[in-house]
DNA sequence: CTGTTAGCGCATTCAG
DNA sequence: CTGAATGCGCTAACAG
């Protein structure tokens, strides 16, 4: 029951350690992090104090004169979805390899929340933040701005970003999208998306282009944003088959999404792509191969992960790069078109 | 080009706070930790004068003095893997609800890295440590031992777990997952599996309820660990109809990689669950909900992630609790059967 | 309810 | 190559 014996502990400092190695405490400060201005012999002394003491430096103490935390703050809406989850695995293994630590926020979805976390997070003092698209807080942009550290958004794109931004206009992805299925020959492409912004500007992009082309206004079905994905498929495209029987096609807010709706579809004797068409969004190209009738708007969460490690790494060395950086999309079509289904 | 104007800067301490305020630092720091020992009048005047100035407070001083620094350090295998994620965000937001924030390590299923990271983590002082599974090196045991801070164990189960551990036993999920197959009437079950020592052991398990009842030994297909398990589907169960054509039901490491083999098996025209069963291990239920064919040896992330954090909360107040906790699995069978698939 | 004193553990000066 | 002095910004422990 009692978990851990009581211990007396103290853990040893910088000073027993010295005491422990025979030098002063800079001394042994010196043998820890800039070996090479430490007499071999000293160097090897003090290595055994830390073996024997078991020390163990304190990054706060360490921090507080140098002002050098290693530490980087990011934050996601949510974890459930692929695209943030692959690119805070490439985002933090980034960051690990040139020595930062991350610690991770999770917003869902709400503004309010980053703010929250964020005036937290700055009094650990981050020597940078990573940030989830363009909608922050009056007092997130103050905080941030008066912390005077890089910040890096990712997922979006405006020519006035915070400091970088690394992403794509949602616009543009949504436009894409209604193109690439009246491509295909499909006359009444719906929505089937979850109640974010940068879903909602998808959207926008994609109703805006069918009313370009004069298309009738494609229907949205819309639920909340951090429902599991898959599974919502399911009810959301039978909400849709209810609500519009004349819609052809879909445009989902996210690949798993997607592969729900196209496994109901399934279930209800639809064949896609003939009689329906199914495009998803994110990353999931390699699912996208197994499944040859889904079609996605590509983006690739590991590669915005690295950039943004890149881009952030740059800002903290002090170096300047490139403020705004779209990295655009690509609208992936397998044997999806109807078409080239309709093609024997 | 240059991406923030030089500040003066020099933040404003709490110092500069309690001169703004007319009060004593002390107060200064009361009056935003423990507002109700202040007046109220103070505490509006020194409120005015964080509104005013910008204070930001700094945690690396206060942790040094109160040894309190609210973080917790937590790492996983990967990112990649939804049981994972799932659990992140829930052990995250239920962390961040008693105000302590996490900071996320990958260990990329290597003890070395765990070790490498945990040595870099414990310096920071964190109040607690969430680690996968049971498997770490001498070194990072002795140093969670002379930290000695509360430590939950993930994913695994062991009557000898380093502190607290909740997870289940990966032999008994992979002879559940025999014994559920040979149920349903499968006389030739193989395994599809990554390189990740979980995995293995449930392998393992899968193995010995075979031998037991006299089953001819399955095959095993083995991948690297981290590999996009969807695509890897593909080629996996390719591999299994090549090398062993005679398989005629498969146990995968993974929900994702189980949707992968779903979909090559209807490329292939094998009807499952007729012809070939499939068997996944995660908690994407709801995916298995969209499709009828998927079974599924389940486990709960987010609940797995619940339990580590409230855990952990506890033992960080100093409370005790059980050191052990076997959450289980359960096998989810949908109409996946090969009986239930004969009846029409 | 408020203030004083002291020191957390370390790295940055500047000297040798 | 090594050391001494000093302070980073804050809070604990007392005192009023």
């Amino acid at each position: 029951m009692s978990n851990r014996p009581a211990r007396p502990s103290a853990a040893p400092t910088l000073k027993d350690l010295a005491r422990l190695a025979g030098v002063s405490p800079i001394t042994a400060s010196r043998a820890l992090h800039r070996p090479e201005l430490v007499a071999e012999a000293t160097r090897t002394r003090v290595a055994q104090a830390v073996e024997q003491s078991g020390y163990v430096p304190n990054s706060l103490a360490g921090g507080l004169t140098s002002r050098q935390t290693r530490l980087v703050a990011a934050i996601v809406p949510s974890m459930g979805h692929s695209l943030f989850s692959d690119m805070l695995d490439a985002l933090i293994t980034s960051l690990a390899a040139e020595r930062y630590e991350t610690t991770l926020g999770i917003s869902r979805y709400d503004p309010a929340h980053e703010e929250t976390w964020l005036a937290a997070m700055l009094s650990r003092r981050p020597e940078g933040v990573v940030l989830t698209g363009t909608e922050h807080t009056a007092r997130a942009r103050r905080l941030l701005l008066n912390a005077d550290i890089p910040v890096v958004e990712l997922w979006d794109y405006t020519p006035h970003p915070l400091d970088v931004i690394i992403g794509f206009s949602q616009e543009d992805a949504g436009r894409a999208a209604f193109r690439h299925l009246a491509a295909c020959g499909y006359q009444r492409p719906a929505i089937l998306r979850s109640d974010d912004s940068r879903a909602h500007r998808r959207a926008q992009g994609f109703l805006r282009a069918a009313a370009e082309t004069g298309a009738p206004e494609p229907v949205q079905i819309v639920f909340p944003e951090d429902s599991p994905q898959t599974g919502r498929g399911r009810d959301a495209f039978s909400a849709l088959r209810a609500q519009a029987p004349q819609a052809d096609a879909v445009f989902c807010s996210s690949d798993a999404l997607a592969q729900g709706v196209l496994a109901q579809a399934h279930a209800l004797g639809l064949q896609v792509p003939r009689q329906m068409g199914v495009l998803g969004f994110g990353d999931q190209a390699l699912a996208v191969d197994c499944i040859p009738a889904l079609s996605s708007v590509k983006v690739d969460g590991a590669y915005i992960g690295r950039l943004g490690a890149a881009a952030l790494i740059a800002r903290m060395r002090g170096e300047n790069v490139t403020a705004a950086q779209d990295v655009g999309f690509e609208v992936i079509a397998r044997a999806s078109t109807r078409a080239a289904a309709g093609r024997p």
